[in-house]
DNA sequence: CAAGGATATTTGCAAATGCATTTAAATCTG
DNA sequence: CAGATTTAAATGCATTTGCAAATATCCTTG
């Protein structure tokens, strides 16, 4: 089509710069959220991989082990020490499933629940931080580019 | 002002929805980003610290580890030890500041340069990945917004 | 200019993490 | 339906991580 188009390699980050490089700046934001939590965290006894795992249960039922390490984006191995430790604190319960005894659902109990909805203020005031000053509008558009960015991402996933 | 105004506490999670809640759709994403790159970084002998090390010192000339540490989003001590690695094979290159002989200036070498170039392409991939079907426009008022957010959070940071 | 306190980096140590492997159960195949 | 293959979760092990404390240097202030 168009044979003027000069070879365009692959731009150096140098020449995109730190700060227009979107996943620069995600991690960036990202470090500093996770990092905000983890004094709170820690006064609860939960690591990331613990929080998280709870977030994703005080939303979805009984999912599968291997489900919950993809929702709460932390590796199965490290997920399955995480429910230990949240099981072992009655935070959550294993269940065998009933169709496949291989697999686990996991449930949140109400004592985890709590655990989270201590936590879960922190979280809202992190976030209302973030997004201080920007737009409703905006705030939409971002959110609804992220979703694009999930479904591109997540080829093979759940 | 308005006093017909309900008391509107935090909403929960589960009312936001997962999937509508910025935070853990950046996380997710990056999560699958970072992720996607730790093979690559594997075959390079590269841990993320390390990696962001690099990538940060392939932008920026000989920032203080202090500075460095905040650039690429790891912890001091952490970087600390990544950075005893990156010197270890020659990647980069410890200089003690001329005006203050408790700070450390970081310099990337060329080997280190060379490092990150190899691995560059496969972060421009996923960065790609994520972005593809999303028009120019789009992304670039999604990064305008990642600007605003990092402003935002970064309060008493560099 | 001698404390006393701040700042930059490193290090000790315990905990969290991730890869590879194992165990157990389900599913496929001839 | 026996054996091979796939799948789910747990575990062994080495590495990475992060907090707290240590070390070294700098900057005050009386």
């Amino acid at each position: 089509m168009n044979d003027q188009t000069p070879p365009n390699p692959v731009p150096r980050l140098g020449e995109i710069g730190l700060t227009n490089y979107a996943p620069y700046l995600m991690n960036r934001i990202m470090g500093r959220y996770n990092a905000s939590l983890r004094e709170e965290m820690a006064a609860l006894g939960l690591t990331t991989a613990k929080m998280r795992a709870l977030a994703v249960l005080s939303v979805i039922e009984g999912p599968l082990i291997r489900e919950l390490a993809v929702f709460s984006v932390v590796e199965q191995s490290t997920l399955s020490r995480a429910l230990d430790q949240l099981a072992a604190e009655a935070l959550i319960r294993r269940e065998t499933d009933p169709g496949d005894s291989r697999a686990t659902r996991v449930f949140i109990t109400e004592a985890g629940r709590t655990a989270f909805e201590t936590l879960w203020p922190h979280m809202a005031e992190s976030y209302a931080r973030m997004f201080r000053g920007i737009p409703d509008d905006e705030q939409r558009a971002f959110v609804g580019t992220l979703q694009k960015m999930l479904a591109n991402i997540r080829k093979h996933e759940i």
